[in-house]
DNA sequence: TCTAATATTTAGGTGACCGAATAGTTGAGC
DNA sequence: GCTCAACTATTCGGTCACCTAAATATTAGA
């Protein structure tokens, strides 16, 4: 069974490449990648207990309160009681969290395209189809236990 | 150009899905995935000084230098001092280590497998097809400054 | 021979995690 | 209405994987 030795060898390699690319995305941002991923979390959410923020970011809830004090301190985020439940805590991206997102974005967005311009057409559909490909496929693969 | 758009939705995507499976691929290992990694590159360069590790693995010579202590406290490799230069260290992989590393690999190798088995035949090409093309394209956008 | 370059380690710090212990809050059943 | 179990969040102590800067050797070159 050959197909598994070259997936074993090409997986932590795209792994790799993948990485080092976000990484390059996200350079020169003021937000770690994660506090970044947060915040948008954060953002989708609207109403949003921690619990559901652990969750969601597949974390500890531990976890997730220590970096919600971070972006408290950036003044990027409010915590707040939630007015229905006095154990619950509800977290709201900040006016000034907003604009950091956007405007964070809009630069990652700007990487993407300098990135895709090193590509030619072709190679930029067969990127997007490979993409599309290891969302649908993998996902597949996932067992969603409980 | 709403071909950026759709990338810059399914990158993250793909970065969290695959990072899940790979680390149920590695989870109950004895090693940390880092740990495993740097284990690899050390039994792959045979003769093995710190900073070429470094470069290897793309991270600061200091890191290096302390996750190498950890592993020779594991009794996986083994730092010597270099005989053609006092200054420099020759790290290599203890028989421990060798042991170790087969049958880690083994286990990964089975989980692979297990993965995969839950894709039919049509799915398993496509993604052996996709990751290719991702590790071909991908390696086109990265500059190789220096 | 003395200095500059090289190779490594140590020290001190951060971010991102974890589990366990702690502390309120609430709801369900008596 | 009261009590206790369940829930929500935080704090604490720990680990791993990084980093930069400073300290320590060693070696090569002028």
């Amino acid at each position: 069974m050959e197909r598994i030795e070259r997936i074993a060898e090409m997986y932590p390699q795209v792994m790799k490449v993948m990485g080092r690319i976000r990484s390059t995305l996200h350079e020169g941002m003021d937000l770690t990648y994660n506090q970044f991923k947060m915040l948008l979390a954060i953002n989708d959410k609207d109403i949003c207990p921690l619990t559901a923020l652990a969750e969601e970011l597949s974390i500890a809830m531990s976890s997730a309160s220590e970096m919600v004090d971070k972006l408290v301190n950036l003044g990027l985020v409010c915590r707040s009681v939630d007015v229905n439940s006095r154990r619950r805590v509800t977290i709201r991206v900040s006016a000034q969290g907003k604009n950091l997102i956007s405007e964070l974005q809009k630069g990652i967005i700007d990487n993407y395209r300098s990135l895709l311009e090193r590509l030619n057409e072709d190679e930029q559909e067969r990127l997007v189809g490979a993409l599309e490909s290891l969302v649908e496929i993998l996902a597949k693969t996932e067992i969603t236990e409980r």
